[in-house]
DNA sequence: CGGCATCTTGAGTTGGGTCAATGGTCGTGG
DNA sequence: CCACGACCATTGACCCAACTCAAGATGCCG
């Protein structure tokens, strides 16, 4: 992607932004089911997008920070495959799907941002299979930080300190364990010298560590 | 969809497609890394994409029958994140990208049509998600079965008889099992009385009782 | 300060993995 | 056409990672 076209591009996004909106933490930002007319781009704030089972089981799909878009999962059928809710006061700015299909000829390049951001998803999600087929708790532990810590890296944040956003409930949903687990894991971590856990702060003390950690168990 | 437009549809979508490849069984379409300039339908046969961890770990990310496309992980990157190979003799139609972003505004419900297909993978991950972060071994087997059963019914075959094109080994891989445990529960669906099962010839006995199956473990 | 949600830790259980042996099936070549 | 060999599937015995249940600890907010 030439750097050169990076303004444009944003320019022309910020077009088809159609409002933000304001959510208060715990408060949902449209349900599984629910009409779909838009995608989502968490301006600040985060959010986590879940499917529910008939029986109550709930998974988490997703986790969203600021920068990053969601919703794919409603254009196949108009209607909202997944529940998406803030997990802290956030800010949300909505783009009608409208919109992106009015893109016209002359951006192009907008028109395939789209189909590289929803194939960014689909990559995404083919990994967190690889993680929940294949891996084991501590491995799925050590990819989730890497994977924020990379994150936040990205945005210009120190990728050594982190604070979970979500409870130790939600990353286990995501990763495929029980709260436990997910608790046992990270006493595990702070015991090897990986890294402090402190409640929802983070201290990485380790990359190295967690990196080769993932791959040790050979087979499953 | 307005079935009106169907006809043109299609008629639009062949003129996209560049050429029919043949593939042997076992043979590789495209590997992880290669340059990606391409999507791809199945015209005949059956096509597994998997992922490949460095350790030697395989995590098959889907199985395409007569009439699915894939392919869509390469876009972002222009990389393709994944192998694809046959499991069958094969033919499969390419889609070069470069017509793909060609489609004008006199196309948009084509160009709209990438769009849902794109957002049908991404729905079926997080399907698999959920089966692979949520579900127990029978309730995994259960749901594959039939949502195989599913895509011969929609294809105009019966949906009780199906014949396996994948081994069991490839079946525990997608679903995040192993091969023994795979026979196993093939096994017990046998004595339960809810499928006939010799080698790769499955006749389902109970679609009820497969799908009451799944959902009945609650909690986890 | 009390009440509630979240997190941690322990003890015991179990679903699915591992290892190992046997049985089927199919393709190839004599 | 049959026999061999390679590959695949099944089954059993045992084991371990993660689950369940239960009890405290910690932190947060009114």
């Amino acid at each position: 992607m030439p750097t050169e076209a990076m303004p444009d591009l944003f320019k022309a996004l910020d077009e088809l932004v159609y409002v933000r909106k304001r959510l208060k933490s715990g408060a949902t930002l449209y349900h599984s089911g629910g009409h779909c007319h838009a995608l989502y781009v968490v301006k600040t704030g985060f959010v986590k997008t879940e499917n529910l089972h008939d029986d109550g089981r709930v998974q988490i799909t997703g986790f969203y920070m600021a920068g990053e878009m969601f919703g794919f999962d409603g254009i196949e059928t108009n209607a909202h495959a997944c529940t998406s809710v803030a997990i802290e006061d956030s800010e949300i700015c909505t783009i009608p799907i409208e919109n992106i299909e009015k893109i016209g000829p002359n951006q192009m390049h907008l028109q395939h941002h789209f189909y590289k951001l929803m194939s960014r998803e689909i990559v995404r999600d083919h990994t967190m299979m690889m993680l929940l087929g294949s891996m084991h708790g501590e491995e799925r532990l050590a990819a989730f930080i890497l994977n924020l810590s990379q994150r936040l890296l990205m945005r210009g944040y120190s990728p050594y300190h982190l604070v979970l956003r979500m409870k130790r409930e939600e990353i286990g949903s995501y990763l495929g364990l029980k709260v436990e687990t997910i608790s046992r894991i990270f006493s595990k971590f702070q015991e090897m010298g990986l890294m402090n856990v402190h409640q929802k702060n983070i201290q990485i003390l380790n990359v190295q560590g967690l990196k080769e950690l993932i791959g040790q168990h050979i087979g499953k």
